[in-house]
Order: C-alpha cells, then structure tokens, then sequence
RNA sequence: GGAGGAGUGGCCGAGUGGCUAAAGGCGGCGCCCUGCUAAGGCGUUGGGUGGAAACACCCACCAGGGUUCGAAUCCCUGCUCCUCCGCCA
C-alpha cells in the first residue's frame, strides 16, 4: 500500500500522480484515506492525553500504597477516566479500520518512465529475433497438438472444465522438460535460490502481495479452510519474508520456484479462449528478487535480462514492452511484459510480465531490512517476473517451430531436458 | 483426530499485579581507547502522534477480548510451534 505520510504532506503531487491510472475511483478513495488519517490523528490526541494522566495516576496509587497511605479518591476518579478511555479507544479502532481497509485499495503510483495511455498504448523497448514469415502450412497449437498427440482440451473439460487442458505424451514430457531447463538456468547461471512452496496460501499472504482485498473473485477459494490456490508463485516467494527483518548486506535476495498458476479469469471469458491462450491453470516459473530501495530500477533490468534469457535460449523471437499506466497492474510501479511471435494464432502472446513494486508490496506485508548507515528498519522494494510462462511458451515453441511436413523441431537447449530431438507425427 | 507443554526485543534468556520497556548475554550500529588486530569502555538497537530540532507523550512481552485505578504477570477465545499416541502418502 501506499505511505499515508506522502498522501498528508502532499496530496495533491500524489493525486496527480495516482491518476494517471485512470482509475475512476482513486480520488473518492484518497479523500476517505486522508479524512480518517485526520480523524485519526486528532482522536489519538484526546486519547493520549488521558492515558498519560491515567498511567501518572497509577503509578501515584502504587506509591500511596506502598506507603501504606489511602488513595480511595484517586482510584475513584480514575474509574470515569478509564471508562473514556475506553470509550475513545473503541471509536478509533473503528477509524482506524476504516483507514486500513480504504489504503488497502488504493493502487502503486506508477514510476515516472511508465508512458500515458491505456492498454495498447505500450511503447516497444527492445526487440531480439525476426519473427517468421507466415507460410500456407501454418497452424494454430490446438490443431498442431491433437494431430501430434500432445494436447486434450475436451478431456480436460470433462475432469475439469473448459480451461483446464490436458497434456499427453510428448506433451507432457515437453511441457516438464521446460520447466526443469528454466529453474536449472537461473539457479545455475544467475544464482537464484530454487524453492518449493505451497501451492495454496491464506488471506494474509494475498493481502500482502496485493491480490487481496481487491480481487477476490479472480482467486479460486477452499472452502472449509479458507485457503487460495495460488494465482502465482509471486505470493508464496514475496510472502516468504512476510514481516521479517532482513539484514542490509543479504539484499538483495533472488529466488525462484515453479508452481502451478490458477486464476479464474472472472470478467475474461470468452477473450482469446481457444486452445492454451488463456487457461484456468497453467505452470510458471517465476523470479522474485527483495532489493534495496536504490538499486530496484537496476534489479529490474537485471531480472528481465534473466527471462529474456530463457526467450533466447529456447530461439524464440520476442519483444520488451514497457506497459501504459493504464494497464499497469494495481501493486506495480513499472511493468515491462515479454511477448513472442506465435504465427499459428498470428499474434504476440505475453509470456512474462517482470515488473517492480517499489514499497508497496513491502508495506502491505512487512518486509524491511536494517540500514547499515542509520540503523533503521526500512522497506524493502520487491520485484518479481515471469520466467517464464508455460502454457503460451509451448504454444509459441509448437507453432513457431513446425514444419511443413507436420513435425516440430526442438531447440537445442532443450533436448537433453526433452530426451528427443523432433516431434513427428507417427 | 486424542493427551500434554511452550510462545518475551534482531537472537538467546530472566521476570507471576505497581520504580520492569522489561535483568543478563549475544549480534548490529555509533563514539572512545588503540601502531595493527584482539580485548576493553560508553551509548544505541520496535511503532505512532506532535515538533524545524532538541525533545515530550502514547502504544508495543503470539493475536483478539475481559478483570483492575493499574497486566508481560490473572481469566476467556484463537493461532503457531514442540513432545507422545492414533491415522496416513
């Protein structure tokens, strides 16, 4: 969430700058925060005096007594004040909670070099690879994966339901084989820890990340324990320093873990529902790096340098785009999203978004470190990034790698992983 | 699931109703001492409100309620961890 002190001491600059999301009810929202931090402020101090006078009071009693000396009269007049007290302390809870509960919903300021504009309005920060001509031969992934027996979306649906797809065979093998080549290079070659989280997680993780209170209905909920399958391991690894203090010198810390991802897409159906395009779940392998403040913006091209990585390696041709503040997601600051060439579907498919969420995240759950030069605990930024996506990786490796005679060729990196060289159809 | 036990500051660990915001130790940071290192000395080491600052006050002993003039300390509920038993991949 963001800093209430910002929002006070300059709302205005904040307003401005928390506008340029678009989002309609921002403003309504700022002026709740800013009346009930007022509100708060001004019944702490009424609060606060009373209690200073009661705690004097007290310590009065504890002398008299000792003393051996009555203080009827004192604790007498003392009852009324702690009934005040009492009093005060209930409603500022209740103001207190207002407060949290509307910061709680208040979007990340978009860092200064996020563009204008909504979604579509990106700008294109940096291309690798030629994208490959459109031949006759082409297919889309769902016709490329029945035909080589890799993929049964109407079986899924039956066990499941529609978007949640089965992989077969080759599929299947393909599908694990980049997973374990994408946790192998960045462990390996760029030092991150690997870990293996839970795949479900409570509220408060949620919260922390910034999934929850907002976006409830995108989460797929347990019922009798009130736990969520996880949307991405984002918030597990960010959650696994959830109100810890961290020491200066560790930062920055980078791990990574594979997870399945399940969202429930509500608000999205019907959009780009064929095949593996958008599913209900999904597997990813995702980077998380806690930094200091200063060096975020550096951790960032760092980190996206790491999943581009995995593009480059796997000859996917791709392109960098740094996102409007439109279509920022609600805890980022800056977003750049990876996207290949699929020519099967004849589009850019998203399969990383690498972004970094200054504060705001840290705030929400807590997560600071202590300054070698003050001694004092402060926020850590998070980042976190795609590294990368399954479902559309697979898709983009299908279409972009086939054939005309039907077969699919696997890139090198990834046959020693895969066990074969070529997909044929038998 | 059943039976016990335990949760105190960055860490370890005292403390059972009032000079205890919390002894003692470790670690971190600052200063002093010092040819260098080690040792030693002093201070500091959670959050909030007000203040330019010095500083003042409030809160904070797992969480939330309660008793009391006053709670780390007493009562209730919850959570987590540990031990034993049962079940189980």
């Amino acid at each position: 969430m963001i800093d209430i002190r910002y929002l006070r001491t300059d709302p205005d600059a904040a307003l401005a700058a928390l506008e340029r999301r678009a989002d309609a009810e921002i403003e309504s929202l700022v002026d709740r925060a800013i009346e009930a931090d007022r509100r708060r402020r001004e019944l702490l101090g009424e609060v606060e005096a009373l209690k200073q006078r009661r705690n004097e009071t007290s310590r009065e009693i504890g002398e008299r007594k000792q003393r051996g000396e009555p203080a009827d009269e004192l604790m007498t007049a003392m009852k009324s004040v702690a009934e005040r007290i009492r009093g005060f302390d209930g409603e500022l809870s209740l103001v207190e909670e207002e407060l949290q509960a509307t910061l709680l919903q208040i979007p990340n300021f978009p860092d200064p070099r996020v563009p204008a504009g909504g979604e579509g309005e990106f700008e294109i920060v940096a291309e690798w690879g030629t994208p490959r001509p459109a031949v006759e031969s082409d297919e889309p992934h769902w016709e490329i994966g029945s035909s080589l027996g890799l993929l049964d979306l109407e079986r899924g649906a039956k066990i499941a339901g529609s978007g949640f797809p089965v992989l077969t065979g080759a599929g299947a093998r393909l599908n694990r084989a980049l997973i374990q080549f994408m946790l192998d290079l960045h462990t390996t070659e760029f030092g991150y820890l690997e870990v293996a989280p839970p795949f479900v997680v409570n509220r408060e993780s949620l919260q922390g990340t910034g999934q929850l209170p907002k976006f409830e209905d995108d989460q797929y909920r347990t019922v009798p324990d009130d736990l969520f399958l996880v949307p991405t391991a984002e918030v597990p690894l960010t959650n696994l320093h959830r109100d810890e203090i961290l020491d200066g010198l560790d930062l920055p810390l980078a791990y990574v873990a594979y997870t399945p991802c399940f969202r429930r897409e509500a608000g999205a159906a019907g959009r780009d529902t064929r095949g593996l395009l958008r599913v209900h779940q999904f597997d990813k392998v995702e980077l998380v790096r806690f930094t200091h403040p200063d060096d975020s913006s550096d951790q960032l091209e760092l980190l996206t340098r790491h999943a581009e990585t995995v593009l480059e390696r796997l000859e996917l041709p791709y392109r960098r785009i740094l996102l409007p503040a439109g279509d920022l997601g609600f805890a980022n600051a800056i977003t750049y999203d990876l996207e290949v060439w699929s020519p099967g579907v004849e589009r850019w498919l998203e399969v990383s978004s690498c972004s970094s969420y200054t504060d705001f995240q840290a705030r929400r759950a807590g997560i600071r470190f202590r300054d070698q030069d003050s001694g004092k605990p402060q926020f850590v930024h998070t980042l976190n990034g795609s590294g990368v996506a399954l479902a559309r990786t697979l898709v983009a490796l299908l279409e972009s790698r086939r054939e005309a005679d039907g077969s699919v060729s696997i890139p090198d990196a990834l046959r020693p992983y895969a066990g074969f060289d070529r997909l044929s159809v038998s």
